[in-house]
DNA sequence: ATAGTATTAAAGTTATTTATAAAATACTAT
DNA sequence: ATAGTATTTTATAAATAACTTTAATACTAT
C-alpha cells in the first residue's frame, strides 16, 4: 500500500526528469500552445514531442483542449509550477555553493 | 546555457523518480542512518542500495559522515523535504480527484 | 599483521526510456 | 467524397538506468 504511494509519486517525478519536458513546462507556464507550435521551440521531432506530451497528460501534469483542428496543451495544476520553481531554486543554490567551493570561499 | 540549467534540474529530479529512493528520503527525514541499517528496511541488496546512495550523494541530495566503521547518510538540505512534501501533496490531490470522478461526483 | 566487518566499485545482464521514421487516425474545408 | 493538415500511434534502434553477483577497498579491533 505504502509502496504504491511511492510508485505514484515516482511516476509523477519522472515527468520532471527530462530536460525537454522541463523546458516545455516552463514554456507552457506563460500560455497554452498547440502541438504544432512546439517542435520548433523545443527542437524535437513531432513524433517525439507527442510521446512526451502523452506521458505528461497521462500523469496529469498537462491537460488538453481541442479547438478547430488543433490540440492545445496547458499546465494542469498551477501548484506544479510551485514545485518546479522550488526544485530549480534548490538546484541553483547548490550550484552557487559548488562554485564558491571551487573558488576557495568555503561557506 | 539555458539547456544546461534544464539538464541540471532534470538530473536532480531523477533522484525523485524511483520509488525506493523516495522511500529512503522519507526514512532519512527522521534520523540519519548507516548503510547497513538500510537494506532490510528498503528491501534492497547492499550493492543496489549503494548505487542509489552514491548517485544521491553525487547530486547533493544526501550527505555523509564517517564514524567508527560505519558511513552515515542524511538529507543534505532540509528544503528538499519541502519539495518532496509538495509533490506528494499534489499527487494525493490528483488521486482524490480521480477517485471522485470514478464515483461520479465530478467536482 | 591478521581477521572481521562495512562499504564501494566493477562487470555482466535485464529492463526501461528515448529518439527516429513511417504509418495510421482525426479532423477541416472545399 | 477528397485533399490537406494536425496529431497520435507503432515499430525499431540506440541510449540509459536498474539489479545481481563478485571482487576490491577501507577501516577496526584483536
Amino acid at each position: 500500500m505504502e509502496d504504491k504511494i511511492y510508485s505514484y509519486h515516482a511516476a509523477m517525478c519522472k515527468v520532471f526528469s527530462h530536460p525537454k519536458r522541463l523546458e516545455l513546462i516552463n514554456i507552457l507556464r506563460e500560455e497554452e500552445l498547440s502541438v504544432s507550435d512546439l517542435p520548433d521551440r523545443l527542437g524535437l521531432t513531432i513524433g517525439n514531442l507527442s510521446q512526451h506530451l502523452s506521458m505528461m497528460r497521462q500523469r496529469h501534469i498537462l491537460a488538453t483542449k481541442k479547438e478547430r483542428n488543433a490540440v492545445y496543451y496547458r499546465i494542469a495544476n498551477p501548484r506544479l509550477l510551485e514545485a518546479f520553481d522550488l526544485l530549480r531554486e534548490i538546484r541553483f543554490e547548490q550550484i552557487r555553493q559548488d562554485a564558491a567551493l571551487i573558488q576557495g570561499r568555503v561557506s
